[in-house]
DNA sequence: ATCTTATGCAAGCAATTACTTGCACTAAGA
DNA sequence: TCTTAGTGCAAGTAATTGCTTGCATAAGAT
């Protein structure tokens, strides 16, 4: 299959081999193999490992759910697209952004490559920022805000992906929705 | 220094070294060299890297403070001692849960010592059970109503860790506690 | 048809890494 | 005091890993 490579289906593989094993952890060979090109041609068009990845993580991070969001002004449907675009987000890819946020501060060859991830984050604050500039939700920092409401669907997915409890049940956006909202306390 | 090495100094390295590369960034060299033991001890002792993990990983998740937090009767003072507990564990260690969610499936070697993490997380959500049994929050899956609260400290101390957003302010764990119980919508 | 360019293939290189071994030494226990 | 178990040190091994190179080949552009 010379003269192009199906750069999608390595940066996928890349991806891939990136959740699984970290950055340290996985090899150019592995990724090659993966992706069904050479590893010679890696090097070629890409120059280094990091490289390779620089451009498979701007390129990947591009065209994700979460890019696409835009304030409304009906904060309940903002909150579900927002869940939904992260969970879909996490299926396509793993926990994409945990792993960049541990290991892009590390790897300063990668760093560039995180644009789009905070085009991405900075997506979702604006959501938050918007609807509580019409007071309808609580003022506070937004980062705030933004992990409440994220750190939950995170956390549980991470905890669901990881196999060491068996059996945890799918996310229940709904339920999530409201105790953001309402809380979880009874009494007052 | 002969006759006995320095263990509570070694395990400490171990962690930091962990949190800092994964368990594959990191090298059993750095670790010797951090720990100011020779190499060669370290496999003396624990045969092997992933024996030197798993009793680092063990013994060093066992005096935590999330180990030592029972239920009480009063719900707030309870979330504020788990949010601390995490907190501390988190200036302690790192990310240390998550690095473990992220990394024990995948090195079976290591599993074992997951021991105590269990029990720490087992510890937690039972505080949410005793909670919930008295009617003072909402009944849920305890899974749900964990992340729900333990989900934004982790994302928003990672975030902060990670000095990609400079300048984050510290966590704030009264509005955290009040957003949780209280939620943060501000229309009925 | 020809020239160019990107690729596959095979071999290899230098550095790193988990792990080993033999030896000298030093402290603790008998 | 003398034995002994645990350590430091230095050197080394086999495997892995990021990366390179020379050569043949198969498309795309002209």
């Amino acid at each position: 299959m010379p003269k192009k490579i199906d750069e999608t289906s390595l940066f996928k593989a890349v991806i891939a081999d990136w959740m699984a094993r970290g950055y340290a952890g996985c090899t150019t060979r592995d990724i090659a193999k993966a992706a069904g090109v050479n590893e010679a041609t890696l090097f070629r068009r890409y120059g280094s490992k990091a490289g390779l990845f620089a451009r498979a993580i701007d390129h990947q991070l591009a065209d994700v759910p979460l890019a696409t969001l835009t304030p409304s002004d009906d904060l309940n449907a903002d909150l579900h697209r927002l869940a939904q675009a992260y969970i879909t987000t996490f299926k396509m890819h793993g926990d994409v952004v945990f792993r960049t946020i541990q290991e892009i501060p590390r790897y300063p060859e990668v760093r560039e490559a995180a644009g789009n991830f905070f085009r991405n984050i900075q997506n979702m604050v604006q959501i938050f920022v918007s609807h509580q500039q019409q007071n309808r939700i609580r003022s506070e920092p937004p980062l705030l805000t933004l992990t409440a409401f994220i750190g939950p669907i995170a956390t549980y997915l991470m905890i669901q992906n990881s196999g060491l409890n068996p059996g945890v049940p799918e996310f229940d956006v709904e339920a999530h929705i409201e105790g953001f909202l309402m809380g979880r306390g009874l009494e007052r």
